[in-house]
DNA sequence: CCTACGATCGTCT
DNA sequence: GACGATCGTAGGT
């Protein structure tokens, strides 16, 4: 019978746009030499490949993006604005390009650390935001590729919420008002929301 | 609470 | 040569 025995594989099977709101309550968990860090996801937003003018795979493959293009359950890890990185996952057939971006969540386990890693950061904000997740968890383009179902990174499904919060993608200047970006509902951890000043 | 702005460099045109 | 799937800070309401 198809279908492989990992629940993680199993679900980023389906399609971006079912898969996105149903990572919403996974953890993300990452082991190093300094301790674990463990995130529980509140926000992510969906982007679709070729299909998307939002995604790095809109026009097609490079170096940066060549992961996006890649088997299910690698962490696709981009470095932007020059000091910020941010990390999705991979979700269909390889070729599909379309992966999730991990917006926000709680920290859960390995407080203590994160807070070192960011220093300034009150507990609410130590992963509320894309970049600051990826700092929380000490993930960099190190990890571009990682596999996320088995080593010292891996992400866990959870209990989604019943129902979803969706609305626009966040400082995108094209597709931002695609209602792709999923988060929970009354989640303090959720970032907050603010639009591109360059989009149309 | 909000809006505005600068930092800083890899990537693609 | 332009532009970011961002963040922290500064200042106003």
């Amino acid at each position: 019978m198809p279908g492989s025995a990992d629940p993680l594989l199993e679900l980023l099977r389906g399609e971006v746009l079912d898969v996105a709101p149903r990572l919403l309550g996974a953890t993300l968990r990452h082991t190093t030499a300094e301790g674990t860090v463990a995130v529980r996801l509140s926000e992510v937003e969906a982007y679709d490949g070729p299909n998307d003018p939002g995604s790095h795979a809109y026009r097609g493959q490079t170096a940066r993006n060549g992961v996006m293009f890649g088997p299910p359950g690698r962490l696709y890890v981009y470095f932007t604005y020059g000091m910020h990185f941010c990390c999705n996952v991979v979700v269909g057939p390889p070729g599909r390009a379309s992966a999730v971006l991990l917006r926000a969540g709680e920290v859960t386990e390995g407080a203590e650390l994160a807070r070192v890693r960011r220093s300034r950061s009150t507990d609410r904000d130590l992963a509320r935001g894309p970049a600051r997740l990826c700092q929380a968890l000490a993930i960099g383009r190190a990890h571009d590729g990682s596999d996320l179902t088995s080593g010292p990174l891996t992400l866990t499904p959870g209990e989604p919420p019943r129902t979803p919060a969706t609305g626009p993608r966040v400082g995108l200047r094209l597709a931002a008002e695609w209602p792709w970006r999923f988060w929970v509902e009354g989640d303090p951890t959720v970032s907050a929301y603010r639009r591109s000043p360059r989009a149309s």
